[in-house]
DNA sequence: ATTTTCTTGTTATTAAAATAACAGTTAATA
DNA sequence: TATTAACTGTTATTTTAATAACAAGAAAAT
């Protein structure tokens, strides 16, 4: 294991190739190609390679990469060997969406608990999660071990319970209230659905999507 | 308005501003320094100020920026004068979710149809959006004159799907499926929870958080 | 009036990410 | 056994983004 710490475009690209290589798993594959895991996922060859060199893992050179050791190294880099244990908290609309897909689709990332402040839905579980009050998220976050947290509640609690999630021993949060959160003691994501769909408003419309097209072009 | 495009993360930055600075104008504020602006999201005085730049626009030396004239400058760089309309197809757990708070946010960009293949929601209505049958797709994209795509099928429709979406003359996507696309003749996004999580999950280890700390001591 | 303070706007520098270039190696082929 | 083809691994270069540095101007204070 590496004493540096990886480039962040670079993890996400491990989660895609991990992601891709499970299904060349399925279909029986042993080994992959630097150009076909690329193509893949659509992009170059040279990323991926400098990518696996990065985490110091080889491949050999008539074969490429043995997908299984990959897939474990990746593993081991991203999830740990014991694997992470995640919480929603604000099990709503969008809270329930994404457990059911995190439910659907196994990683080694699994969903233990779901917070709320719903005396309604306290109690009961969502794809086969119990629904915690808020109350509870240091006693249950400690109990369970919970290091990474998807914070889905509406906007005006957002600085509030982020800090009880990080006091409760939480060390990594997501965040998808649109409340731009400052945080000591907690690695924090951001995401929004607005300012991404507006990003794409600006560059498809058509002036700005012909330059692209022309800068790629030049290339 | 300028003839060169504006780097990806000021537009990012830019639909942060606007929604930030909207907030200011309820509060009845009318100007803003470069300092408060980036201190409401927790990014430096510098990057407001070279953003702003970037777009052409121009605050008073001793007051700031006038607030009413900035929310417009970005409105027109990013959804153009006519407002851009959106669709999202495929109206299950997740596409609700996201039309749902798209709905409760006022923006320039207006979800005006929702498409699904379920027969039994096709002609119903979600958050006061209509569902039509994916088979009118094209039909309704030229006659609504939509824009902008929200792709929230299964993954193993987003191949077929995200082609008719530009087919049917969509000119921006974002693609919510765990499904790698590569499109010509529209701009695309891709977004994926999992690997927002993973990467959440390698940078929230002690050992990598640790590091990351001791990054930015040393600044 | 003159100085000081505070702010913007812009250029220069540094850092991060992507791309390109190419050396080196193995297996197949002649 | 030499030669070629097809890869990987690594370093160098370029591009993109963030940060720093600072000149210049308006208002306030003296
Ligand atoms: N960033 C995005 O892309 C995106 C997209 C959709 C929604 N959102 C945001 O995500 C959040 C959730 O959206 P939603 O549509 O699911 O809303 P929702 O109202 O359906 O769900 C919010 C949930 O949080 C619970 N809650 C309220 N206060 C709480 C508290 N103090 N502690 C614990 N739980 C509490 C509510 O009971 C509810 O179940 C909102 O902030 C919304 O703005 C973000
Ligand atoms: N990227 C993310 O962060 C994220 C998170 C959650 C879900 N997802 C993905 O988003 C997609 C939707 O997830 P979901 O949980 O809402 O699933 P869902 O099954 O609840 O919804 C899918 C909807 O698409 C409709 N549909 C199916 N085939 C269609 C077709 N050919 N044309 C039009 N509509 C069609 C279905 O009727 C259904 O209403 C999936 O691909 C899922 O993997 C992504």
């Amino acid at each position: 294991m590496s004493t540096q710490l990886l480039p962040e475009k670079t993890v996400e690209r491990l989660s895609q190739y991990r992601r891709v290589l499970s299904r060349e798993i399925e279909q029986g594959h042993e080994h992959i190609f630097s150009h076909e895991l690329a193509k893949l996922l659509h992009i170059t060859p040279v990323q991926v390679r400098r990518d696996i060199m990065l985490i110091g893992h080889s491949g050999s050179l008539r074969k490429g990469y043995n997908i299984l050791d990959l897939i474990d190294m990746i593993g081991e880099i991203i999830d740990c060997s014991n694997q992470q244990k995640v919480a929603i908290i604000g099990i709503g609309k969008l809270g329930q969406a994404l457990l059911n897909y995190l439910a659907d689709n196994k990683t080694n990332l699994v969903v233990s608990a779901v917070f709320d402040n719903n005396q309604e839905i306290i109690g009961t579980s969502f794809s086969g999660v119990l629904c915690h009050g808020i109350e509870h998220l240091k006693k249950i976050v400690e109990r369970e071990h919970i290091t990474i947290g998807i914070l889905t509640v509406p906007p005006q609690h957002a600085v509030e319970i982020s800090k009880q999630m990080v006091e409760a021993g939480i060390l990594g949060i997501i965040n998808y209230t649109p409340v731009s959160l400052q945080l000591r003691g907690a690695y924090l994501e951001q995401y929004d659905v607005i300012t991404s769909l507006e990003k794409v408003a600006y560059f498809a419309k058509p002036k700005n999507y012909s330059m692209l097209l022309e800068m790629e072009c030049e290339k």
